[in-house]
This record gives structure tokens, C-alpha cells and sequence, in this order.
RNA sequence: GCGGACGUGGUGGAAUUGGUAGACACGCCAGACUUAGGAUCUGGUGCCGCAAGGUGUGGAGGUUCAAGUCCUCUCGUCCGCACCA
């Protein structure tokens, strides 16, 4: 051990070459400088090119997990490669701050919800700053930030006065017991999480945004995300939204059967009107209005009842598992075309939310309907025969096929027999080619109390009215307690106590508040606006059009559908409001897999949880994050490893060794190439394909593991030879790619060697590649046999000569058939 | 059932346009240094075989001079939707 004071007669290089890694020192240094530099803020400089770059904002839970970790390693490096390339860098955090949790945390240990969720964001700040990532800080705000609230609220009357917002009865799930309504996820085996009572189904007003009518184009603007979305997460948006195209037409109930149910038709959806003469049967839903008519006038026995009330009982979702059961109604409809009478059946498959709540059956070409009428004995009729060969014997035959015994189409195949028949239906006035989606309008209404209020006003001689913006927003009370029972907002004294927007009088405001996917849904709209704007507007015109879309946008994978549907659906309908003027918020979407240990999810019922705070203070964040980057790429599934993240510790010490044996320098050194030795030139190759493979992996691939796996082999390449421009020129060049994955490091060192100068966009130097030999494998009949050497120039024929040569013994007694050269490669020779 | 992803050493993973499978790392083995090592350094490491060689990317076929990569079938794992008419 060397004395304190004895350093100082050291020469400066004996000096560094003492100095060992230490992490936390390091990394605190540069933290502390990004932030009084404040380094990360985006440039008022809208001549600048710009990204971009968001990780899916946290929820406040009150720790970070490793998921977060992955999730903003990810865009912190994609960040600062960006910036490093000269871009304007927008790089946000934010927090997802209203919702559930908070207000369970209330309920368990009587602490505010404001409170435990502001401690929250500022403990995860604390561990986030710890990561070293270059947020941007100026833009920091929290969804339940009453600014915030006030322009979402501003949004909702805007909504509200286009028509897009309504009101409407809705099934809630309901505890009787502590009198709250229950989200799906609170419902465990039909009963309250909380205290075990069943749960019963509610029925209460909610309101209602309108997303069916951004279905379509929700749909179509899919086509625009393919080439920047996983296609995983398109095809779930996709199946989501669920286009089906069909004919839509009306059964007429005959003479008799109007009188008695005094309903004179019932309208039906089909996607394969092609099959409509095999139809032996119509279905309609448990919940029908057929079917409560019939019951109200007592025109069903006492079976029927029972059995009705028994598939009304069992929830929607259970029925799929049911086996089919029904009864018929005793009444009969007209076939259409046929003019024939068909029976009319309720049935236990047929779902009330869907289409019109009942179809034709058509047993020969549908399994469920065919499954129905084996039971129930009815009759099966086929219509469509496949092209060739035979219909199947006992099931439905599904697919597209030839209509035969269908009196003006027969002959027709599939999707033309379809259309026909929709012509058919339209020209006689009879039904309409109408479009279905399996998406639903969103249900906003939450009756909780930590969340945005719905800024309406209930009264008594106007109705609803929307809350005049000037008074928006309308804030949570304070002085609330929150026991789980009921909707604290509904039993405040005063809160409830308003005047009427419209007419002045007295009126009461409404409890609910909106779900909290509303927040998410314009949160990256906020961040383009400068803080000393956010007084004044929700985001500036100028700045969202500088700064979207959104470049690239990283996240968890279990927001494909829901967070992603809402957040495209509200970016069109701002834009039809005149707020923004783009049609899709996030060009390019990574979704990253999930951390995983021995195999499973991380969770505390587990106890399989690597805690970050522990793994910072252990190996420091650059190991850390190398680790995740490293360790898989980063949409697939990571399995967590000790030994690895020592691995990767390991490396860091060895860079930073090896590099503060470096003589400084402050411009990139000029290298003879040619006059270098074996080693060296390698040594140089290796370094830039790291920088090539740099640009794909950073800026279009983010395999950053591969990338890591370059920069170790130009590490092992470098420490092969001595010759300290190339040493210098290495390192110069590896820390500027080590740096958007391990920065601390990265600028220690780079501020010692190079002052820094060598964070910039750099060249590739072509001549490195440039090589005297190439390495080639002789192959026999596809079978790696030999390796040779040749020229860069060599011609086909000089290669073959070569290469024959080197495989005297396979070639022996044998003819040579075929000579494949691919050059750089190898050379194929078939011999017989 | 529909839609999507995936299957490569003991492990995580490379191989981007079909062109020397297993880069890089973890682990393991051997050696060096050491009072000691769960530190560090050097070398080795798909499997079978002393070797020559054989064999090998879930399985079976096929296309090709050449297949982890393309095609057909099949098995398995994971994810989303689901009596959606």
C-alpha cells in the first residue's frame, strides 16, 4: 500500500494506474454533475434534428423494481446515443400517479393518498437518479398534479360538447357489503377481495367515451405502425378492435306468433350470409327482449322458466365453458328467401353484446349451431359444398364452398356468394351490408376517490352539465377518510355543494372519477411543453408539432392493447379538436420482456425479488445496467443470474483498468495502418466493427447485447498488442459506444483521457477493413474440410487453385462435378 | 377454435441477405500466483472418439452445390382473443 501523501511524487501515469474502480464514488461525481449542469434538458433549437425517446412512465407503488430498471436502461441508451449523435433529445419521466393502490395503502395504514403517493414519487426519484438516466427534469410532473387534472378535465368537456361523451347504464360489480363498486381485478372467484363477500352485478349510470367511433380508423392507421410496431402488438390491436362485415336483416315472426308476444320481428347479424338457406333455426340471447316479453306474458311453462333464469344466472364469461342448452320459445319466424318457418330457440350461446343479441342457425355450416341441433334434435341442412370432394360427416362444414339448393344463387362461391346475396337483401329492402366491431365503447366511471373528478354537474332543471372551464379544475377534497366503504366523495359535507354552470341554481357535482388510462392517453403530449407553459395550456401547438410523435416508445408488452388502444384513440380525437396534428402519438414501439428468477416473475409471494437499490449499492448502476442489456435482448424474457452480473463487474473493472494506462490525448490519434503489425491492424478491425455494429444496434436494432459482445472482442483485441495509438484510438472509440450503457464510467474516463472530446458522432475508417488475406473454408460436397488464405483480389480461378490444393485427400480418385466460390467465404466443390 | 411469438452446448445467448453453427459471457476443467481463495492471470471446453473422423440447431420430409435460416407436415412451450354469429 502506497502512503497517502507518497502519491504526489508518482508520475502522473504510475498515479492513474493506482487508482481502482470504484463505483459509487464515480457514479455519484457525474450524477451530481449531469444534474447542476442540468445536461439532459431538451434545446430550445427547433432548427435541430430531433428525438424523441420514452419509457413508459412508472406507477408510484413506492420501489422500483428491476422491470423499471430494464425498462429505462432501454431508453436511457437509445437517449443518449441520440444526443451524442447532435440530436435535440427529448427524454421525459412523469408519474402514473392516480389509482387503486393508493388508496388501499389508505385503507391498511390510515395514510392520505396524496401523501403516500408524493413520498412515494419522492423516494423512486431518489432510486431512479441512482441509474444514472438522462431525464430530462425540468419536465417532471405527476398525472395527479391538480394542473395536470385541470386540462384533462378541460378535455372531458370538449369530449362531452362534441357529443363524444354519454351516459348510459352499465353492470358494475358491486360489494353489498362495503357498499364500493369492485374493479374486475378485485373480484376473486365472484367474491370481495377484501372481505369475501359474493360480489352482485349493479347496475348504475357511467359515462361513456366513444372509441367505437374511432374504430375504423383505429383499424385502418394499424397499417401505419407495421414497419415501427412488433407485429405481435398490431395483431392484438387487431383482434381487439374485431371488424367483422356481414348482413344484417330482420326475422318476421308469423301471424300467430306477433299476436302473442306483440313483437313483430327481430333483427339477426351474420358474417356468412352465403349460408342463409341452411339456416333450420333462429337463436336469441338469454337476455333478449324477445325473451322477457314471452315471459311477462306468462306465455312460457314452468321448464322454460326455470331453465331461461338458470343460463341468465351463470356470468357471461363462465358460459363459454357451459355446455350448449337452450329451449325453444314456441314461436316461429319466416325465412327471408324461403318463405319457410323457421322455430325460434333461446340459447345459451348466443350473447346479448354482440351484434343484435341473436342470429340465424345455420347447423350444416356453423359447429356451434350444429352442436346445438344434435342436441336439441333439429334439423341440418347443408348449402355450401367444397369445391372438390365431399362434405365432412359428422361436423360442420365451415369453410368457404360452392351454394347449392339456394334458389337464384347457386353456383356461387364464397365471398361472391356473400355479396349477392347482401345485393339480394338491399335491392328488396329486406337487411343492409352492416360492419360489427368486438370493440366497446370505454367505460370511464370509477366511484373511487383518488382519481380526476368528472368535471360534471348534476341539476335539477338542466340535467347534466359540463363544469365551466374557467372553474376546472375541480379538485379532490382533502379531508376525506378513506375506509373502503362506499365512495368518500359521495358522503363529503360540503364537496357535493355546487351551482349550476348553466342556470345558476343550486346543483350537486358528480362523484365519480375518470379511470386512470385517461391520464396515460396524453401524458407524452405534456412532456413537449416547457414547464413555464404549463400555467397557460395543456401543451403548446408548436412544441407538440416539433417534438411528435413520439421516436421511440418502450414498455411492457401487457400494455399492448388497453394504454396503447386509448393513447392512439385520444391522439385522434385531440387532433379533431384542434389541439395537435398528428394521427399516431408513438412511431416506434419496443415492448421488453419480462425479468425473470428461477424461471418465474419477480414478486414478493415468491420471494424471488433482486432488489436494485441493493444491486446499486453492491456492483454500482453501470453494472447494472450492463448486466440487463447484456444478459438478453431486450424483448425477450431475462433471466436473472448472480454470477453474471459479477461477469459484468468484471469487465468494467478491466475497461477501466486498461484504460487508465492510456496516455491521455485530445484528438482522435492518426494511425498508419500499413505499417502496422498482425496484431495491431486486428485490433483496429475489431474496434470498428464495434462502431459499425454500434449505429445498427442503437439506432435500429437495439440488440445492445451483441453490441456489448463487440466491444468485448475489441477489448480482447486490443489487449493482444502493445502499440498505444491504437490503445488510444480504441478506447477513445469504445467509451463513446460504452456510453449510453454504462455513462459513468463512460465520462470518467473519457474526461480524464480524452476531455470528452470523443462523445460525438464518429467516422468509420474503411482502410482497417482493408486486409492482405482472407480467411476461406474449403468445403466438400457442403462439408467444412480445410481453411485457406488468399488474396482480397484473388481471381475465381486462382481461389480454386488454392483450394484444391489444400484438400489433396479428399480429392483423391474422386471427379470434381461443380466449384461454387462465394468469395470471403468459402469455396463448394462437389466431387462424385 | 382464431391470431401471434418461440424451440440452438451445462446456462444466457450469437449467426441481419441461405455460405465455416455455437461469437460474447456465465459455468465447468486444468495450470500459475498465493498462508488461504468464492480474488487475479493463462489455457481448455457442443456431443461421440486416443486419433482419423463421425455427429449436431425439437422431430420427419423436401428445395439447394450449400439450410438454424426457405417450403410441407409434426411435436412442444409461451402470449393475446374467444360460443363474436
Amino acid at each position: 500500500m502506497v502512503p497517502e501523501g507518497a502519491i504526489h511524487y508518482l508520475s502522473h501515469h504510475t498515479t492513474r494506474v493506482l487508482m481502482k474502480y470504484n463505483p459509487s464514488e464515480i457514479e455519484k461525481k457525474w450524477q451530481n454533475f449531469w444534474d447542476e449542469t442540468a445536461s439532459f434538458e431538451p434545446k430550445d433549437e427547433k432548427s435541430l434534428p430531433k428525438k424523441y425517446v420514452l419509457s413508459m412512465f412508472p406507477y408510484p407503488s413506492g420501489r422500483i423494481h428491476m422491470g423499471h430498471v430494464r425498462n429505462y436502461a432501454i431508453g436511457d441508451a437509445i437517449a443518449r446515443y441520440w444526443r451524442k449523435r447532435g440530436h435535440n433529445v427529448l427524454h421525459p419521466i412523469g408519474w402514473d400517479a392516480f389509482g387503486m393502490p393508493a388508496e388501499n395503502a389508505a385503507i391498511k395504514n390510515r395514510v392520505h393518498p396524496k401523501k403516500w403517493t408524493y413520498e412515494n414519487i419522492a423516494y423512486m426519484r431518489k432510486e431512479l437518479a441512482a441509474l444514472g438516466l438522462s431525464f430530462s427534469k425540468e419536465r417532471e410532473f405527476a398525472t395527479c398534479d391538480p394542473l395536470y387534472t385541470k386540462y384533462e378535465q378541460g378535455f372531458f368537456v370538449d369530449m362531452w360538447n362534441r357529443g363524444l361523451i354519454y351516459r348510459k347504464k352499465g353492470y358494475l360489480n358491486w360489494c353489498p357489503h362495503d357498499k364500493t363498486v369492485l374493479a374486475n381485478e378485485q373480484v376473486i372467484e365472484g367474491k370481495c377481495w377484501r372481505c369475501d363477500t359474493p360480489i352482485v352485478q349493479k347496475e348504475m349510470y357511467q359515462y361513456y367515451i366513444k372509441i367505437t367511433d374511432y374504430a375504423d380508423e383505429l383499424l385502418e392507421d394499424l397499417k401505419k405502425l407495421e414497419s415501427g410496431w412488433p407485429s405481435q402488438v398490431v395483431a392484438m390491436q387487431r383482434n381487439w378492435i374485431g371488424k367483422s362485415v356481414g348482413l344484417e336483416f330482420s326475422f318476421l315472426l308469423d301471424d300467430e306468433s306477433k299476436k302473442r308476444c306483440e313483437i313483430d320481428s327481430f333483427k339477426v347479424f351474420t358474417t356468412r350470409p352465403d349460408t342463409i338457406c341452411g339456416v333450420s333455426y333462429a337463436a336469441v340471447a338469454p337476455e333478449h327482449p324477445l325473451v322477457d316479453s314471452l315471459l311477462e306474458k306468462g306465455l312460457l311453462d314452468e321448464d322454460a322458466k326455470k331453465s331461461i333464469e338458470k343460463m341468465r344466472a351463470m356470468p357471461v364469461r363462465e358460459r363459454n365453458m357451459a355446455e350448449k342448452e337452450g329451449v325453444s320459445l314456441g314461436i316461429y319466424a319466416i325465412h327471408p328467401i324461403t318463405k319457410e318457418r323457421v322455430p325460434v330457440w333461446v340459447a345459451n350461446f348466443v350473447l346479448m353484446e354482440y351484434g343484435s343479441g341473436a342470429v340465424m342457425a345455420v347447423p350444416a355450416h356453423d359447429s356451434r349451431d350444429y352442436d346445438f341441433a344434435k342436441k336439441y334434435g333439429l334439423p341440418i341442412k347443408p348449402v355450401i359444398f367444397p369445391k372438390n370432394g365431399e362434405l365432412p360427416e359428422g361436423e360442420a362444414f365451415t369453410e368457404d364452398g360452392v351454394v347449392r339448393g339456394c334458389d337464384g344463387f347457386d353456383g356461387l362461391f364464397g365471398q361472391e356468394a356473400r355479396d349477392a346475396i347482401i345485393k339480394w337483401f338491399e335491392e328488396n329492402r329486406l337487411g343492409k351490408k352492416v360492419v360489427n366491431f368486438r370493440l366497446k365503447d370505454w367505460g370511464v366511471s370509477r366511484q373511487r376517490y383518488w382519481g380526476a373528478p368528472i368535471p360534471m354537474v348534476h341539476c335539477q332543471k338542466c340535467g347534466v352539465v359540463p363544469e365551466k372551464k374557467e372553474n376546472l379544475p375541480v379538485t379532490l377534497p382533502e379531508d376525506v377518510e378513506i375506509t373502503g366503504e362506499g365512495n368518500p366523495l359521495e358522503h363529503h359535507p360540503t364537496w357535493r355543494e355546487c351551482s349550476c354552470p348553466k342556470c345558476g341554481s343550486e346543483a350537486k357535482r358528480e362523484t365519480d372519477t375518470l379511470d386512470t388510462f385517461v391520464q396515460s392517453s396524453w401524458y407524452f403530449l405534456r412532456f413537449t411543453t416547457p414547464r413555464k407553459l404549463w400555467e397557460d395550456v395543456a401543451f403548446d401547438k408548436d412544441e407538440c408539432r416539433y417534438w411528435m410523435p413520439v421516436d421511440q416508445y418502450i414498455g411492457g408488452i401487457e400494455h399492448a392493447i388497453l394504454h396503447l388502444l386509448y393513447a392512439r384513440f385520444f391522439t385522434k380525437v385531440l387532433r379533431d379538436l384542434g389541439y395537435v396534428e398528428i394521427d399516431e402519438p408513438f412511431k416506434r414501439l419496443l415492448t421488453q420482456g419480462m425479468v425473470l428468477k428461477d424461471g418465474a416473475k419477480m414478486s414478493k409471494s415468491k420471494g424471488n425479488v433482486v432488489d436494485p437499490d441493493a444491486l446499486v449499492q453492491k456492483y454500482g448502476a453501470d453494472t447494472a445496467r450492463l448486466f440487463i442489456l447484456f444478459a438478453a435482448p431486450p424483448t425477450q424474457e431475462l433471466e436473472w443470474n448472480d454470477s453474471a452480473v459479477e461477469g459484468a463487474y468484471r469487465f468494467l473493472r478491466k475497461v477501466y483498468d486498461r484504460a487508465m494506462k492510456v496516455e491521455p490525448c485530445d484528438t482522435l490519434p492518426k494511425i498508419d495502418h500499413s505499417s502496422l503489425q498482425k496484431s495491431e491492424k486486428e485490433a483496429r478491425r475489431k474496434v470498428y466493427e464495434a462502431l459499425e455494429k454500434g449505429e445498427e444496434v442503437y439506432g435500429e436494432r437495439f440488440t445492445f447485447n451483441t453490441l456489448i459482445a463487440a466491444v468485448m472482442e475489441a477489448f480482447n483485441a486490443l489487449d493482444k498488442q502493445q502499440n498505444e495509438k491504437v490503445w488510444q484510438e480504441g478506447v477513445w472509440i469504445l467509451l463513446n459506444l460504452l456510453e449510453p450503457i454504462v455513462p459513468h464510467i463512460s465520462w470518467e474516463l473519457s474526461e480524464r483521457l480524452f476531455k470528452r472530446n470523443n462523445f460525438g458522432s464518429l467516422e468509420v475508417c474503411e482502410e482497417v477493413f482493408e486486409v492482405e488475406s482472407v480467411p476461406m473454408a474449403v468445403s466438400i460436397n457442403g462439408k467444412p474440410r480445410a481453411q485457406i488464405e488468399v488474396s482480397p483480389d484473388a481471381t475465381k480461378e486462382e481461389i480454386l487453385d488454392i483450394a484444391r490444393a489444400a484438400v489433396p485427400k479428399w480429392l483423391e480418385g474422386k471427379s470434381i462435378v461443380k466449384e461454387i466460390v462465394v468469395p470471403g467465404r468459402l469455396v463448394n466443390l462437389v466431387v462424385k
